[in-house]
DNA sequence: TCTCGTTTTGAAAGCGCTTTCAAAAAAAGA
DNA sequence: TCTTTTTTTGAAAGCGCTTTCAAAACGAGA
């Protein structure tokens, strides 16, 4: 079957109108004669006519697509981001095109470069990893919004967490219950995440007069086996901290469970802290202490923020910061004085 | 600066020649004399052009984007899929479009309903919960692949996985070990997904002769939330099992945390096992048995489907159905004699 | 009933590309 | 050198919509 496809042309003849009109109910309606209107209408309901997009698109210019793009989304941060975005965007009629860069930042550029930029109105860029050069020059063909580094001083709408005042909080939680010691798992040195924090958790540790040495600071790739295998590194280590954190729930939890299999005791011998506090922070065991990121929110505010972008097609940019709280939870206690040394 | 965008005419002017010569050495470059070719591709490379994907799409009837719907895309078995879809999109030169149904049924149709189907070349539909004639209809004026369920006797592309023999395996591994009582979380009753399981469940417990009570299947929300929930109302039973299944591992895991909680020992007084085999049951303690999911295998080969279908137009439906292997690991054990009635 | 100011309508010109068709150029044959 | 065949090219007609502009229809005031 599959009539062949209805155009804008069938509906005016089978209306007796003109294609303008036809036109005209669906954008500017009220600029149309009840009549007619409803005669178009009723048509188009028998037809179940609905324009093309992309004779809308070229006409109009703009095809009804925000480009997404993301580290990798089988991370369920970036997930959760990508969930609450597309929420927020569908209601204004937009769809969403997704680019995965598998954490690969030539792949993130590649892309960039080759995804024609008519093809969307505008592209929410989720812990990209490039310069703020990259970005800016990207921003000259296309409304930008870059969404969870913070990408300072930079002309673009952006948002991003309080990573600074997260670590203060956590380092302070954790000095309060008496650690001194504190390790980081900081991500991969490769990403801009990574290097980052780095510099966060080290003015952290300086604000509160804690020593930071360089074999606190411990690269991993931001999986749970990245954890696991760098925990199994630190086993190795004399200077054993009492906690340790780490930039991802997932590297925390893979840590976790490498401290475990040694026979540690979480948070007897060792406590852990995580980052993002996705769901599964609740359901481990020992429970995992977290640092909670808006996901949500962050989703949320970067989709209104594109919105907002694209329809009044202004240029100013803002900038917004997303608080992190601190979520207690098993995986902390005071350090115990039977340390690693007793073994 | 953006330069007014140029057009196929800037090229053809700067180059001196007509636009269909430039649209031929963009679509069919051997049937240009090699002079011309190579002057018009310096022109494209002087003035970084690139062809409007909207008029292309208008003139060629297609834009070279692939639908992908997903149940919820926070849902890393979802994520996983997506993520080995687009990698084969890609290689293609095709983009994802991605949708995103948030496990309602409703929003789910309403997606096929309001997107206009010349948005996209076809659709890859991840676990959907529509009645096959839904899916017949969408099918009518649009390609599509059905990855996820069997949807049997259905003449589209489709592929799944063999849920009745990974039942079988796994009921089979856990009578081998001694266990009679098996309990299984199936998931939500409104879920195609779940309705399905139970069967396969059910029949799988007939084979080996044992009792499947209505008792021993438990409804629950897909999620770590709806396992532990649901623990919760197994652990105010009597005929406690010895052995539990979850339809996921998020479920099992949920469910894993309450059992936990309630101070039982895993896999000593109670032998867990998920389904999904995601990346996470290594790493939770105890470490999840868990029923491997190609979840990387079935978005390649929805992905491959696709891209046959689209390239040749073609109509004949293939079905692939991937296997499912049990991974033991340390939440599953012979039933002890030490059983709850010892509380 | 006739103007004049409004509102409603349709014709036509794009939007930027592909593709057909016939003409022009080049190559091959005589 | 002159045909004939083959290859290469450009003009023009879409693809399905939006939008401008001017004409048509309408309603109000005189």
């Amino acid at each position: 079957m599959a009539a062949h496809r209805n155009t804008i042309d069938t509906i005016a003849d089978r209306a007796g109108v003109s294609i303008s009109t036809v036109s005209r109910v669906m954008n500017k309606p009220e600029s149309v004669r009840e009549e007619k209107r409803k005669r178009v209408l009723m048509v188009m309901k028998e037809l179940d006519y609905s324009p093309s997009p992309l004779a809308r698109g070229l006409a109009t210019d703009s095809l009804g697509l925000i480009g997404i793009m993301v580290p990798n989304i089988t991370n369920q941060a970036n997930a959760r981001i990508v969930y609450a975005a597309m929420d927020r965007l569908e209601q204004s009629g937009f769809r969403v095109l997704l680019f995965d860069s598998r954490e690969d930042f030539e792949r993130e550029m590649e892309i960039y470069r080759s995804v024609p930029k008519k093809m969307m109105d505008g592209i929410i860029i989720i812990f990209g990893n490039g310069e703020n050069s990259d970005y800016l020059a990207l921003a000259e063909g296309l409304p930008v919004v870059l969404a969870g580094p913070p990408n300072l001083g930079i002309p673009i709408d952006r948002l991003s967490s309080d990573e600074p005042a997260g670590f203060r909080n956590l380092v302070k939680y954790l000095h309060a219950l008496g650690h001194r010691k504190i390790s980081f798992f900081y991500g991969s040195i490769k990403t801009k995440g990574g290097q980052r924090r780095i510099e966060y958790f080290r003015r952290a540790m300086e604000e509160l007069n804690l020593a930071c040495p360089e074999e606190r600071l411990i690269d991993c790739s931001w999986t749970l086996e990245g954890g696991y295998e760098a925990a199994g590194r630190l086993l190795a280590e004399k200077d054993f901290p009492t906690a340790i954190i780490g930039s991802s729930d997932q590297i925390a939890i893979g840590a976790m469970r490498r401290f475990l299999e040694d026979g540690l005791l979480i948070p007897g011998d060792l406590s852990i802290v995580g980052f993002d506090n996705s769901p599964m922070a609740r359901y481990v065991t020992p429970s995992l202490t977290s640092l909670d990121f808006p996901h949500g929110a962050l989703g949320e505010k970067a989709a209104e923020l594109m919105i907002a972008k694209v329809r009044h097609r202004e240029c100013g940019h803002e900038e917004l910061v997303l608080p992190l709280e601190v979520v207690i939870r098993e995986s902390t206690a005071p350090p115990s004085e039977r340390r690693r040394e007793s073994q």
